[in-house]
DNA sequence: CTTTCTGCAAACGATTTGCAGCAGC
DNA sequence: GCTGCTGCAAATCGTTTGCAGAAAG
């Protein structure tokens, strides 16, 4: 975890007017931890004592600031990570056999490519880009 | 519309056991006539008396049958295309204004490199990937 | 005829919301 | 203290399901 994530968390909270509680903190640390996106269970599970609705109320005001991503995968449960820079660029490996998903990443000249030929398809159609999603759909090594 | 298209969803269903009702060509034609991803919302609409429990039942057995893909957007609405190899190989634009889905190409030089790099990724992870998404995300001409 | 599909209405479940009390500044 | 956050429990709403009758073959 980045020394200044929750320097970080804690300013960009401030810009919306949102105070960096200790409820908003750990699940910053518990995202941090965890590596790859986790559900609202793997949240509740983790955390100690968090209330499901606060947890849902604070990941909401966590995206709003810029500090956490939703992740929709194949099953019908949200996932929460990091938001991308306060981690480093990824993709996921969605499965659709246990819903999991996994970070992977792929090599920096394959992302050029990708990033020039999005850039231009959207200013072709209007459209102002905010992020990509680039996520393999299949069957994980335990479903396989 | 391609005009095999019915006969195509007939034998993916019969392989399946499923019969191909009226209600069901009815939803394969509002997908093909749309060019883009519908909501649950569009295709009550454009079918004349569908019943939504029915609507929803039918694109599982479709989707199940390979006729028919589910798309993942935004918003809370979950919307439904032709599968791909019914139609072309694209992408989404996804509108976080107003959850508008449109869809786009990309060079086919663009595509074989993103297909060659995921095929290492997935490997690499002993993932079997059977499908990928990759869509932008950001407001479309409408909402930017 | 038998099996599958349809439409209605009721059920389901992830997420959201109202409200009273507590914590942050 | 005042404002915003928390936890509880109830509400919301897209989606799913049970069942009796209709359609497909």
């Amino acid at each position: 975890m980045a020394p200044d994530l929750h320097e970080i968390a804690f300013e960009r909270l401030a810009i919306d007017g949102q105070r960096y509680t200790k409820n908003r903190k750990a699940i910053v640390v518990i995202l941090s931890d965890a590596g790859r996106p986790l559900s609202l269970a793997d949240l509740l599970q983790s955390g100690d004592g968090l209330a499901q609705s606060s947890v849902y109320r604070n990941l909401i005001v966590l995206e709003e600031a810029g500090v956490v991503r939703k992740v929709v995968g194949t099953d019908e449960f949200a996932r929460y990570e990091l938001a991308e820079d306060l981690t480093e660029h990824h993709h996921h490996l969605l499965c659709t056999g246990c819903g999991a998903v996994e970070d992977f990443t792929l090599p920096s000249r394959v992302e050029q490519v990708v990033e020039a030929a999005l850039a231009t398809a959207a200013r072709r159609a209007g459209f102002r880009a905010v992020d990509h999603r680039l996520d393999l759909v299949g069957l994980c090594a335990n479903c396989g």
